[in-house]
DNA sequence: AGCCAGGCAAGTG
DNA sequence: CACTTGCATGGC
């Protein structure tokens, strides 16, 4: 086992890791412990996380000002890529003067955007609809213990999140014991279209933003908000402000104006008054600010 | 007991 | 295009 620790320097932000991976915008870190969210904030946010990333167990925590890491190879690439280590905060939020968002970002500096593998981006956002941020980490946990490849790793077994191909043999039988309810077709329709190459996620990344947006609604059960969420949190597009219901609230309480009546037009409103290239990253900590607190 | 949760597909007008 | 309806499941 390899393990090392990458410092965590102010002057890009920060890091926030509990916050980044508790957000409801990744659901592919468990943590060791049990522990609820606010108990672990209260031991200082130390807790282990880890993920199976390219066949190989990882984890990470957050300790005196580091991250550090355990994992069978060296992990530091993949955590800077996953956590967007090099995204600079300070930069990203310098343009916008909105009151929501800096309220968002004093209670929790040093969150970042995420930068998920695309297929179990897609899945796990197909499995939120109507569903709490709970029990959609619940669901992907579910898959991967039934569907996924075991990694051995520290003497204990994990599961990676299944393959296209995996969850396309999936019977919608199968998928409903999981508790998946209706999204149960979604998940196995759109597997069977992944695995067949039917949208390539490099095709996509290489469109505009509302062409890329269509262009994932070619898989089921993916609509405008689940597309936005794929695209912000695994294809790099960071303008994307996915229209949620804690968003859509938001937007009448403090930005009515933005309200336009359909998704396409309040999105353009809203990612202006987001400051339009980075808008994804004040949606993210707005949604996070509003959904903690209450 | 009823309501709601990071919505979407399919069907009408 | 806008609008309506049905859809699983679990927690409060």
């Amino acid at each position: 086992m390899e393990s090392g620790s990458i410092p965590l320097t102010d002057a890009s932000g920060g890091l926030d890791l509990q916050s980044t991976l508790e957000s409801g915008q990744t659901f592919l870190w468990r943590r060791e412990d049990g522990r609820a969210y606010e108990e672990t904030a209260a031991h200082g946010g130390s807790a282990w996380y880890y993920t199976v990333a390219e066949g190989e167990v990882v984890r990470a925590r957050q300790r005196d000002g580091r991250l550090e890491w355990e994992a069978t190879t060296d992990a530091e690439p993949l955590l800077e890529e996953r956590l967007r280590l090099d995204d600079d905060l300070p930069e990203i939020f310098e343009g916008t003067d909105d009151s929501l968002v800096a309220d968002a970002r004093e209670a929790y500096p040093g969150m970042r955007i995420v930068n998920d593998p695309f297929f179990p981006c897609l899945v796990s956002f197909i499995c939120s609809a109507q569903m709490r941020v709970e029990r959609i980490h619940a669901m992907g946990t579910a898959l991967a213990r039934e569907f996924g490849e075991t990694v051995g790793f520290d003497g204990e077994t994990y599961h990676a999140f299944p393959t296209p191909e995996r969850l396309a043999e999936a019977t919608e039988a199968e998928l409903r014991e999981l508790g998946l309810g209706y999204r149960a077709p979604y998940v196995q329709r759109s597997a069977e279209l992944a695995a067949a190459g039917e949208v390539s996620p490099a095709a996509v990344r290489e469109m505009e933003y509302e062409d890329a947006r269509d262009a994932l609604q070619a898989f089921v059960g993916v609509g405008d908000k689940v597309a936005d969420c794929v695209l912000l949190f695994s294809l790099g597009f960071l303008e994307a402000v996915p229209l949620d219901t804690w968003i859509q609230t938001a937007i009448e309480d403090h930005y009515p104006d933005c309200e336009r009546g359909s998704y396409a037009e309040t999105s353009r409103a809203i990612r202006r008054a987001f400051g339009g290239e980075y808008a994804g990253y004040a949606q993210t900590y707005v949604f996070h600010y509003l959904r903690n607190r209450e």
